[in-house]
DNA sequence: TTGACTTTGACCAATCTTGACTATTACACA
DNA sequence: TGTGTAATAGTCAAGATTGGTCAAAGTCAA
């Protein structure tokens, strides 16, 4: 089955570096020429794939000796991704920022997969679809924000 | 033979590449172009035969590289008490009612202390409490639904 | 006839791709 | 020192490519 979009096949590309090296540094124009696409194809991987919530901080320059750079972020103190979280959850959450994040959660350690399972499921469309989309989006919010507030009591 | 619906056909299809592989991955349109039917059959199938208390997980993309994939999952060998509370969940749940479910799958060991916490934060009226309290309670309903159903999955 | 199940299709939503236009930066050179 | 130019990356919106939803119409057995 080889009908994966270009998107995944960079994102896999710059994971597979990521996984021996702290970070990636690119030249935009060349990563496009090498995966034959357009330049700001670059920018949407990057803006859906290496996300804040997936741990991902992009830094780049422009001009000569331009670049851009992905760092993944090791925390080192759990207690801050709790409260670095809560302070980004927006009003409104969508599902897949909400996978995003629980998955993090994961990958510290500070939930079990059992734990992240029910959540997914607690927070599913297929949950709280019966709401119209505003309110499903702003309850989401709200339990994430429980979560959060529970996951810090609990240390 | 030629009393065969349609969508049972399918429905063999897609199990008969189940029965093989965990996972079975398609192109919405692709399917339905094989069998001569519209998509949203396709949907249809899935709604009404792979359906979580049966055993299976839904994904799916849309876009380009878009996909539906099913996933058959191995259920628990002990869950008698999970089929029972299933069938008893009420439409409307109180959150009363609700703290002693989740209690009683701690006290028979079906989900561990911070999965109880969490869920409990979850359906809590603090979370859920910017509903109207018919919503509330029939959301609640639901999220547990969809807990117990995640919790029929080994992983 | 009725009610459950199936089939269809119009319309909706999400995701990916492309390209025109914009913003920044380094460097050469007046 | 100032300024123009080449070299880079960023933004945004239109178009393409998928799957999702819903309700009306069809089918069939009790």
């Amino acid at each position: 089955m080889q009908r994966e979009n270009i998107s995944d096949i960079i994102e896999a590309y710059l994971k597979t570096i990521l996984a021996q090296e702290a970070a990636v540094e690119i030249r935009r124009a060349e990563i496009a020429r090498r995966f034959n696409c357009v330049p700001s194809q670059i920018n949407y991987v990057i803006k859906t794939r290496f996300t804040p919530a997936r741990g991902y901080i992009v830094e780049s320059k422009r001009g000569g000796g331009g670049y851009i750079r992905i760092v993944k972020v090791k925390l080192t103190d759990d207690q801050d991704l709790v409260q670095i979280m809560r302070q980004h959850i927006p009003k409104r959450l969508r599902l897949r920022d909400a996978r995003d994040l629980i998955q993090e959660l994961f990958d510290n350690s500070l939930i079990s997969q059992q734990s992240g399972n029910l959540l997914l499921a607690a927070m599913n469309h297929e949950t709280l679809g019966i709401l119209d989309q505003g309110t499903e989006e702003h309850l989401r919010s709200r339990m994430f924000l429980a979560f959060l507030d529970r996951l810090r009591y609990e240390r």
